[in-house]
DNA sequence: GACGCTTGTCAGGAATTTGCTGACATGGAG
DNA sequence: CTCCATGTCAGCAAATTCCTGACAAGCGTC
């Protein structure tokens, strides 16, 4: 099995590699930190199998996701990733990830992904598989939302610690519309307040920020 | 050289731990996800050497570092760190660190940084250096301020994303006092607008949050 | 195609919060 | 002893948030 690593940490990477490279049957033919980057080589290399984590600079893992379905129907994709939240699963699943496998797992369990990832079936860490199945109680409404287009510009600027005039601005909008996302974005979460939003927003909406 | 790992990702740890064991002359004789295993693990096996992730549960890197530094002086601390805020790797150096490695280093650099342990030398991944060498022109106020125990309080509360009044009640003071911590932090922090000391506080104030 | 629902846009006005300017006590540095 | 950082608190003007509407465009459904 042909495989491509993406993950933004060198050190990580290079250490999944070894882990990957020491089972029988994996051939590891790229890795990158970079979202674009990741397009290209699948482009190049026709892998079996990509593994990536979800947060990755100048295009996001969900998105990266997308385009290899879409583009490159032969090569599968598992997310690799240190959170685990409800939504990025989801939303990852649904962009046609074939696996789903935590950072706070055990190391046999990259064994376990791949080897169920080669007999074309999902694999979901233990911790994460809840997200799909659903229902227990403490099922946060955070968890389980799909932001609109509009509001999820908002949450993004927010995250990157922009006032709302400014984000007004930028978006060309009026100030009280911009206000009207937040509330409406709050409410959607079941968050109170803007500092909750911000929090929320900050934990989440990172997407290749860092300025 | 003997050598223990500590971070809070098994998968990440299980793949550092086969690059050092790559290595000729290193011997990887423990592992933990866990800050005060890490010490009961140094006092069992000695090691020459333990490598660690400054963000740990039940006791962070640097108090972790503290301890072995006066517990158990034959055994050298290497940070090997996702991030690298300047305050960070001073407090590390500070605690008696003997190197500074991140993540975003090439894997090269994590056998040049253990033979450097190994020669007693201390080694500084290229983008950290400038941390400790100092004064270049785009020193950010941020990465260079101890705060006083209070508005270190404050901020961690702000991390938490409670708000001014909620904050004033835990601490048992005025909402204006609040108000006050707040601004001298921005005023010492060089930030504007409470929004900015927000997304400071998160980026920074985690210490083992989750809540 | 009319109806309901979501999304995107915007405003007015009350209620809160922030930012700014003082103020005062304490305790350590010089 | 004096200076300055720290911790505490208030008054008041300015800014922001919250709440209540409002209206148009798009979408799915019956």
């Amino acid at each position: 099995m042909r495989l491509v690593l993406a993950d933004p940490q060198p050190l990580v990477r290079a250490g999944i590699r070894r882990l990957c490279e020491a089972l029988a049957g994996i051939d590891v033919v790229g890795e990158t930190a970079d979202g674009q980057q990741l397009l290209e080589l699948v482009a190049r290399q026709s892998p079996d199998l990509v593994l990536l984590e979800l947060q990755l600079p100048s295009l996001n893992g969900i998105d990266a996701i997308q385009q290899i379905r879409r583009h490159y129907p032969a090569t599968a994709a598992m997310v690799l990733s240190a959170r685990g939240e409800s939504s990025q699963v989801r939303a990852a699943l649904k962009a046609g990830a074939v696996g789903y496998l935590s950072k706070q797992g055990e190391a046999v369990e990259l064994e376990l992904a791949l080897r169920a990832a080669a007999r074309q079936q999902i694999y979901l860490s233990p911790g994460i598989a809840h997200s799909v199945v659903g229902q227990r109680k403490s099922a946060r409404a955070e968890d389980s939302v799909t932001l609109p287009r509009r509001q999820q510009q908002v949450l993004s600027l927010i995250a990157r610690g922009k006032s709302t005039k400014e984000i007004a601005n930028l978006m060309g909008i009026s100030a009280k519309t911009v206000e009207t996302h937040r509330a409406r974005m709050m409410d959607a979460l079941g968050l109170y307040g803007t500092n909750a939003l911000m929090r929320y927003a900050i934990r989440t909406g990172l997407e290749g920020a860092e300025g």
